[in-house]
DNA sequence: TATTTTTAATAAACACCGTTTAGTAAATTA
DNA sequence: TAATTTACTAAACGGTGTTTATTAAAAATA
């Protein structure tokens, strides 16, 4: 019988309805402004349907922070395979600089927010935050094979860039550059992340 | 008159009574649990009252902050002025994770939250940021004084730094290393650091 | 001192919020 | 056709930040 599948169907288009209609509130008008009721507006639904397809408000944002998260890979997909691996950690720096500046909601979703981790049970499966983690560190690796960054754990160097691209980020998103002017900030991001990436050459 | 001298201090202790309440709460049961409401009820005042001592509830975060960063001002007093300016500044990463992680709460107030920076209408007069700022502003310098990070601005330098201890304290108090295992984190953070103080000696 | 004015505090309301429960109408199964 | 399951929702629960109108007390003025 068809019923069960058109039944498991609508269920998918219902959820994407939802998700949607909060992805949409959520980049307009910030994440303190994405209320149940506002979504149930939205699609024209009571707010109790949306806890028919959702556990809760953070399950919400965790599938928000998973579609930020394929556009943060699409993003990865940019940066060519074919250069030095020294290049690469560079433009990859880049890359991730340039999602952070250009889409400062879903990187604060996918890297600040407390509501989305709230919603992970098990702390070793944040399968988005595996991923994007073992993109960097394939790369460093492949530096560690051409001789980069000798004696020196590749795990750690790799958090140590993480960190860092995401201290500039997050300072930025977070309005944490309100003691330089405004005119600069920008500037100080592009210029520091240039001078780190010629730190690593030397190591 | 002695009166309006009289309400000037009365005010100022109405103030701290709301403040230590609210902050109170705040370390012990963390952001989401303060409420007006809750503050007023601690101090046996209606919560209307607290209005006509703060503005809004933002001003009352950022007059927490402010503590915030009194205690973190006093951490790095411990940070000796006699070493070798490089040594000092590894001394004050230390510390500065240190504080990090034995009061993520007021760091998150610090670096972090969205709600303490909303009161600052003047971009500019982010005094507690300046301050901080200036401390590693300074010992950067003197270690440029003496022949380190050649060539190389020292503000970009500076913010590096800075970047760079404040994503390895951010990913740890907003949770982000949940695929790594727990008993391994702190580990990681702290052998980051030390990594990362080896690079700059070299540079 | 008596009266007016100012101040401090609050009760109550406004407009929201996330979430749960009990009930209904439609779709599906028997 | 009757019984059951499913999809949905109205209404309520217990909260939230903030504003307004009112009152009682304190201070200033006459």
């Amino acid at each position: 019988m068809g019923i069960s599948e058109r039944k498991e169907r609508e269920k998918q288009e219902m959820q994407d309805l939802i998700l949607n209609a909060a992805a949409k509130i959520f980049l307009k008008e910030g994440f303190d402004k994405v209320s149940i009721r506002k979504i149930a507006d939205a699609i024209e639904y009571s707010p109790a349907t949306i806890y028919l397809y959702f556990k809760d408000k953070n399950e919400l944002f965790y599938a928000i922070q998973k579609q930020a998260f394929d556009k943060f890979f699409l993003y990865f997909q940019t940066v060519s395979p074919t250069e030095d691996p020294i290049d690469r950690l560079r433009n990859l720096g880049e890359v991730y600089i340039r999602f952070a500046m250009e889409n400062p909601g879903y990187y604060d979703l996918m890297f600040i927010m407390r509501a989305p981790m709230e919603s992970i049970e098990n702390a070793l499966d944040w399968d988005e935050g595996s991923k994007s983690h073992n993109i960097l560190h394939e790369i460093v690796n492949q530096c560690v094979a051409k001789g980069h960054f000798k004696g020196q754990d590749p795990f750690i160097v790799a958090h140590i860039i993480w960190s860092f691209v995401h201290g500039l980020s997050s300072l930025h998103v977070r309005e944490r550059m309100k003691m330089f002017p405004e005119d600069q900030r920008e500037n100080m991001i592009l210029e520091a992340l240039k001078v780190f990436n010629d730190w690593m050459k030397k190591l």
